[in-house]
DNA sequence: CAAGTTTCTGGGACCGCTCCCAGGCGCACA
DNA sequence: TGTGCGCCTGGGAGCGGTCCCAGAAACTTG
């Protein structure tokens, strides 16, 4: 059996290779009688066009990378990452792109990305997600001509980014702890390099510092968004002896949670705890966890929309899309004389 | 700039075309001294041959495809998937291919499927996980000649499938559970057209039988692997006063402890629980979880190889993996006495 | 009704690579 | 030294589309 090819679709219809083209691929200029004819035979046989000649011809694969950097062997089981995930294949579904998802580790993996999807022409443009804001990476692609768009903080202006209002957000968390009566709160912050986490952090302590109480440096201690490191930061923490700890994520607030369990503290009653993020563990944590709300999966289908268009117009200046974030209370962070009440 | 193709470095090397083909695609035939040439100038010019002008030439993309059913928003946030995802993804970087994935809903985006991914001739071959045992999907595409592999159980004999040992891994939480002496065990499990769901539910119910315990039908509920239907799950079968329960997975496992905490039940001291698969969350949980351990990220990476070979001779027979499934016991299932030994 | 437009349609030239085949060259053998 | 054979190498023909351009057809307009 013939392969099933634009030519011989064209042939079925009676008409040829560019009538069939422009018809399929939507353009108009074609007499409506002669459009359905094509449409006809494309129906009936099935016809899809196959892509690396499109690719080939057209200078456009219709792929879409989405690169994560892996810090640790886990990173990829973090929720937030697979919220991001969900939202990008989702928006890459509905605008009729294909995903490919790219999981490299630092060392090992790192030029694969460069070689392996861009030289190659394999995508038509990349979101890229987990790097840090001055990241050599986001230079070197952003020279290599590649459409880019990041989510997260970035300092390069030229690229487009699309990020959750970290600063409001931090800032409900430190108003709700202190709207608490909390006194000395603490907070388990992500690296620093980290865009995300400085950002949060200045709000936090800029926030507490406008209410009269300002962060305490002995009270801060610094964690890599595991739950692990964050466990072990809280455990340095607690010997300092905190009311409230504001943990920059929600998988760092799990990991600060079973710390004071095996502190035998109790939450919220001995220390209030708020996350960020609220992904479905915060709810699921005992306590409930209070956190900041961010919308990741929008984040994703943002970043996808962001990128469509810098592929389409790369020349136009970098959009920076701001999701918004918002507190969400409970069980963790409930002030301390409405505490029996159940959830 | 005129761009670098393989023509251009031909010429800069002074050989033909075919030739320096030949050198870039490792294939011999070439005078050392000549291939060295060439080698020299992709090294120089940092030559990376075009991805779909290859795919076109040649029939083969080098892309392999991940395609995960959405079975509910949320069930990519499964850290199953997570581990899945991450291991496939490994496998395709170490293996110069590159990973599509493709989430879809059953509803929505059934035919992008095939139409997306497959007709287009995009993948060379696809993973394919959370599908039933005799999902319609499946012979649909093994018909359209697409290279398979599933991950889980099919009835379909002309798939390759990787999955672990259900059989043994229910097996042993079933003995370990008789060890601890507990007398009414119930069990939570997947639904019952997923294959996984369905093996591991007959060998529980048979080393229950094989030690003189029958599972009892009332301590038997079903859910959808969500922690969520677990939970719910698990608050109907507290009623019936199991006094251990197995659940299929980790994630509900979580469910179940909810349940379990929000009646006012102590784990293992009223109520045993042992959960499949021994992913993060099963550590993090409080108490930890005994469960079955099986090599998910493992899974991923054998897929990838099954899959390579089935596209290198679609007509060989199908292989099958079984990954190894081992006991790990945590808290929550300690013997009643040894109760008070902490973390 | 001729000439000038505008609208459609068809053909050719690629896109950059792989693969097949033919020819050149060197060597062994007779 | 002539012939045969094997090893390398180069050229040509696609792979299946897109895009540009020219020419045909249909429609204006004076």
């Amino acid at each position: 059996m013939a392969r099933l090819t634009l030519e011989r679709v064209a042939e079925l219809a009676g008409v040829s290779r560019s009538t069939a083209s422009r018809v399929i691929n939507g353009q108009d200029g074609v007499r409506p009688e002669i459009r359905k004819r094509v449409l006809d035979v494309v129906e009936l046989t099935g016809f899809v066009p196959h892509a690396a000649a499109r690719t080939l011809a057209g200078q456009r694969s219709r792929i879409l990378g989405l690169a994560i950097r892996q810090t640790t062997a886990q990173v990829f089981s973090d929720p937030y990452f697979a919220a991001l995930v969900q939202g990008v294949s989702r928006a890459c579904n509905d605008r009729d792109q294909t995903l490919s998802l790219f999981l490299f580790e630092s060392t090992h993996d790192h030029d694969l990305l460069p070689s392996r999807l861009l030289r190659t022409k394999l995508v038509d443009g990349l979101v890229i997600t987990a790097t840090y804001a001055d990241d050599p990476l986001l230079w070197q692609l952003t020279e290599a001509g590649v459409p880019l768009v990041v989510v997260g903080e970035v300092s390069n202006p030229d690229i487009p980014t699309v990020d959750a209002d970290n600063h409001g957000g931090a800032a409900l968390a430190a108003e709700h702890l202190l709207s608490l009566g909390r006194q000395r709160i603490g907070t388990v912050t992500g690296p620093m390099r980290s865009g995300a986490a400085a950002t949060r952090f200045r709000a936090f302590e800029r926030a507490l510092a406008a209410a009269g109480q300002p962060l305490q440096p002995d009270l801060v201690v610094e964690a890599d968004f595991t739950d692990d490191a964050a466990h072990d930061a809280a455990k340095r923490l607690l010997a300092r002896g905190p009311d409230a700890i504001f943990a920059f994520s929600d998988r760092m607030a799990l990991g600060v949670l079973r710390a004071l369990g095996e502190a035998g503290l109790s939450v919220p009653d001995d220390v209030a705890l708020v996350g960020f993020d609220d992904l479905p563990p915060a709810r699921l944590a005992r306590p409930p966890l209070t956190t900041i709300r961010q919308e990741v999966e929008q984040a994703g289908t943002e970043a996808v929309a962001l990128l469509l268009e810098r592929i389409q117009d790369p020349s136009a200046p970098a959009r920076r899309v701001e999701l918004p974030t918002s507190l969400v209370v409970r069980e963790s962070s409930v002030p301390r004389r409405a505490q029996e009440v159940s959830a």
